[in-house]
DNA sequence: AAGTTTCGCTACCTCTGGTTTCGAAACCTA
DNA sequence: TAGGTTTCGAAACCAGAGGTAGCGAAACTT
């Protein structure tokens, strides 16, 4: 009998060594201290302590490498029990607080614009980022997939807005009043 | 007597040849054709007929030429009469049909994203092209600065984060749904 | 030991924002 | 018409960023 599914043959050569959480806290790090256009791919590597090339060698661009560093920030939405409104109201609240966290907002801010003018990574964005979410949402509220999509647009458009325009994260009291604006409209 | 104050003792040595409206058109109309980060100063010159330096020579910055042809854009914000839910829904079907224009909602989300690392084009966008409009829906609707704050961020942050998520500026029942939710909220 | 793959390093290319330089053109005044 | 002042277009140029190529060394498996 062969091996089991759960160690798949690892294939030949130098395995990869396992310094992905040491570049996306790296990429958080240097997002935070310099903004996202002085966090250069090169200085990235630098203070994650690697080659420029190693990045590359796993993330095809370096809009790729900050959708997987969001998505390894943000980790999966909480939906768990509660109504509708309950599961709306922690969502918000649950992407206001990673948005603030030091340097996620300038990250997503960033990619977001660059995604702007480059289908490519809108494409990465919208298939590896938004969808999870999207799914997630649709199938905890019930609501339809267009529904879902105004959500997050309103959602994720206010906080992003806040954090372009000002550089900080929305506040709590804005983030209740989102709150009670965005609920009423999904009951 | 001297001459009036309308012709203000035009200064010596060659005059500015009136191309701001032809620079303008032309940053627009290369925006739309080839997306934000390809719409280069160089080929915006070239689309408008004149030199990359005469930009530079009435621009600081790219940043700075593409607030003041967002500016020549948008126009006004139309306040006039009406109750403040009817001024509030004109705001926002302005904002989404000037934002859905040719161009117009590309160049946005651009300059909006480089802001987010650029504080001194922050802070134009914020003084030049933000500030007006909040001043006068502050003044039409009654309500305090960060209301009014609060307003923009949802109404424009939506607009944006479908325009860059989609490519696509946010179709006309999404905004009405955008309307609905955000006027009760308000009154 | 052989084979395969990844590593770090360096050098390199392309593109973009932005600056500098310089001669020519346009305007005013005398 | 001559002189002064400013802008124009053209070209060369610079710095920084994304991304690639080539190389020898290191880390695994068999």
């Amino acid at each position: 009998m062969s091996l089991t599914s759960s160690t798949p043959a690892r294939p030949p050569g130098r395995p990869r060594s396992g310094v992905n959480d040491v570049v996306f806290a790296a990429t958080l790090r240097t997002v935070c201290e310099l903004g996202y256009a002085r966090a250069t791919v090169e200085r990235i590597a630098a203070a994650a302590g690697i080659a420029k090339t190693t990045i590359y060698r796993r993330w095809p661009t370096k809009g790729a490498l900050i959708v997987d560093c969001l998505l390894d920030a943000f980790g999966p939405v909480p939906v768990k029990g509660g109504d509708r409104a309950e599961i709306m109201a922690s969502a918000i609240r649950w992407a206001a607080a990673k948005i603030g966290e030091p340097g996620v907002g300038d990250a997503f801010a960033g990619v977001f614009s660059d995604g702007v003018s480059d289908p490519g990574l809108r494409e990465i964005l919208s298939s590896r980022f938004q969808d999870p979410y999207r799914l997630a949402l649709q199938e905890a509220l019930g609501e339809p997939e267009h529904r879902v999509l105004f959500f997050i647009d309103v959602v994720v458009g206010t906080l992003l807005h806040r954090m372009g325009m000002t550089g900080e994260p929305m506040a709590d009291d804005d983030v209740d009043a989102l709150v009670e604006m965005v609920l009423p409209s999904f009951r």
